[in-house]
DNA sequence: TGTACATCAGTGAACGCGCGTTCACTGATGTAC
DNA sequence: TGTACATCAGTGAACGCGCGTTCACTGATGTAC
């Protein structure tokens, strides 16, 4: 169940959070929510929003905040004892993909609001993907996963998984049909990130070759 | 100029149109606008714009095939006499990021509408991606930039890097100091996909060395 | 232990406003005879 | 060439409704003395 952390809150903010996420889940995003909307969902009086809220803003970062350490929670829990880089990429997909469908509207908020009309939330949410990358390439670092590629590519390219991800994980939600695809297609994606870095640099023959001369 | 090809439209018809990217652009998607909103900064009256679409959706819909008639315009320009695909990479990166740079409400379209709560909408984008992504496969493949690499794999790699592109772009207009940045990181990113397709087939002993053995 | 008071999380009624949509109308342009 | 009529793209006024927000109130919980 996502929410904070220790402290608890009261009901109605919690129920406000919940009401959000199912609202989001069907198509909407969390800057275009309205109170009165919000409140009728959560079951409450529309004056209750602010007893805990100034504006939506505010309300939208509360929501990404509980998003974030839920999702941080999960990923703690991730660390597979995987014994080649193939296996470990197989099963990092599989096993993020999976709490995506598990947890859309994780995944819905986050799209909607990384490009939304709230530059507040853009702000908030930009950082907090900054942050899912760093974590990706230090795992990839200390595990030596990639050993013969750079710190700051290795992080680079880490930015592009997870916004790969994100994305194609709207798709793996919305269309179950495609779920083995999305799965394999983000593999090779991550595979040919990590081999043409690594091409880069131990094969520079390559780039002739790529140059169709 | 944005506008549909060759018929003439009704005067209101095209202020509409204006009036919906010039909004777009400062931060909105075309789902989100109201129609008293949309009139009111086309200098209309509400009601004229029932003369020309029944809802939102079926004026989202004349949006969105004027921006792509507009950019396949566009796209038939590129064409550059490329001696190497490193060459040809660079400068049709740099091509669709200065168009962006000038048609921002193209991208902001594209990316709000991509996610948006419009089912409609967001199918039809889909769709236009689909042919954006089988145009450029078209041209990689005809002009043997990367003779190697089968069609599937191109088009596969294609429908990442319009993507890519398509949001890095929002970055491209709203961080101008960004620009030079992200137009390395792009051809850094075609590149990697590309070699690393090509290191897939031509080199498999990459292949161990990226297990980490 | 009791009492007085403050704070907190909730309710319900009311406000003014902007919204989508409809109706009746207007003037310009195209077209049949 | 005129004339009658239809269509088209626009206007303006009016409707009812849901919205965000505010005010005054309530009951439960915490706290100082």
């Amino acid at each position: 169940m996502i929410g904070p952390g220790t402290q608890s809150i009261p009901e109605g903010k919690m129920k406000l959070l919940q009401a959000s996420l199912r609202l989001v889940t069907s198509s909407r995003s969390i800057s275009s929510l309205g109170i009165r909307e919000l409140a009728r969902e959560a079951g409450l009086n529309p004056n209750t929003f602010y007893r805990h809220f100034s504006d939506l803003d505010d309300f939208g970062l509360f929501v990404l905040e509980c998003i974030a350490s839920e999702v941080k929670r999960q990923v703690r829990r991730l660390r597979t004892a995987a014994a080649t880089s193939d296996q470990a990429a197989h099963d990092s997909v599989y096993f993020v993909y999976e709490y995506f469908r598990v947890n859309p509207a994780v995944v819905m908020v986050a799209v909607r609001e990384l490009h939304g009309p709230s530059l507040v939330l853009r702000q908030a949410l930009a950082r907090q993907l900054e942050e899912a990358a760093s974590e990706m390439a230090d795992d990839v670092t200390e595990r030596e996963l990639v050993p013969q590629v750079d710190r700051t590519t290795v992080l680079d390219i880490a930015r592009t998984v997870v916004r790969f991800m994100l994305f194609r994980g709207m798709d793996y939600i919305e269309y179950p049909e495609q779920q083995k695809a999305i799965q394999k297609e983000t593999e090779r994606f991550l595979r040919r990130q990590f081999m043409g870095a690594m091409a880069e640099i131990l094969s520079p023959g390559l780039d002739a070759r790529l140059a169709g001369s």
